[in-house]
DNA sequence: AACTATTGGTTGTAAATGTAACTAACAAGC
DNA sequence: GCTTGTTAGTTACATTTACAACCAATAGTT
């Protein structure tokens, strides 16, 4: 059995990386998930409404570094399960003002108190300096902009 | 326009562990991708094979938290490029024990090189001591173990 | 006004993925 | 030997995604 013990994948940062990322989105679906059948773009899309306020699908698209299309079928779902509803600007009838319903801000609502509990209890299992830096490595890593 | 200033998705870790890992993936793939027009989960079969030697399919899954399907798929993919061989074992035809070619070999080393020169370029910028906490909290993280 | 370019967004299609059902080889109990 | 169970791996199908082509509205140029 051949070995190459120079070079391990764990030792490669976008390896690691991802398999960290699956492993926590896995964990955590299990919260979110099932409880109102969204896909992840779903709940992304979901998520920067509510947190950022009433926007046009460009503006997730360049926040959230996501395709335009995958935006566009996250909004059509979204708003067949009347968690948002977009209004044309008569100003400019290409831009539409995405907005949150009174059902979609209490999911969020729901969400985000579950993302934040999720998230202190990761954060348990850490150090205070731990998790600071940590947070400030993948900010870094994450700026090298996905531009798409 | 609404603003709910209690949580930012920056802070939600599945969230910001996610945009670092693809947009360093991204990064990586400049260097990889094109070159052999291999999947990200045939690089995967690849390195594992390349860095502890020979095994079978089992295996690789296990070690990778990848599923057999996806495995399955990436080997008859690697098999059709020349990149890996599978040999039989008589004393349990179910093994079939995946072994690199040469040409599967050569491509190993090259991509291992890129890999290694890409994480220490990443790894220079940051201290010592936040590569050596970064990989630690993501070794932790990734444990919660993809069982799949 | 007419012509081109750009922008916001959608749709069509092919490739990739996940899930479940399946095959084949072996193992264990009877 | 025959039934039942388990394991390694593949195949089939449905869902998701990526990529390119597209459309409609506006901006910019002449």
């Amino acid at each position: 059995m051949r070995r190459n013990s120079e070079f391990n994948p764990q030792d490669f940062l976008p390896y690691l990386l991802n398999q960290a990322a699956e492993a926590l989105s896995l964990e955590f679906q299990r919260h979110y998930r099932g409880q109102y059948g969204m896909l992840r773009t779903e709940w992304r899309v979901l998520f920067h409404l509510g947190c950022y306020g009433d926007m046009t699908a460009k503006e997730i698209c360049d926040r959230a570094g996501l395709h335009k299309t995958k935006v566009s079928r996250a909004v059509a779902a979204l708003q067949a399960k009347r968690i948002l509803t977009r209004r044309e600007l008569e100003r400019d009838r290409r831009h539409a003002i995405l907005q949150l319903t009174a059902k979609g801000q209490r999911v969020f609502a729901e969400l985000s108190r579950a993302a934040h509990s999720f998230d202190s209890e990761v954060r348990a299992s850490m150090t205070p300096e731990e998790a600071e830096i940590l947070h400030s490595c993948l900010i870094r890593i994450a700026g090298f902009e996905i531009a798409k």
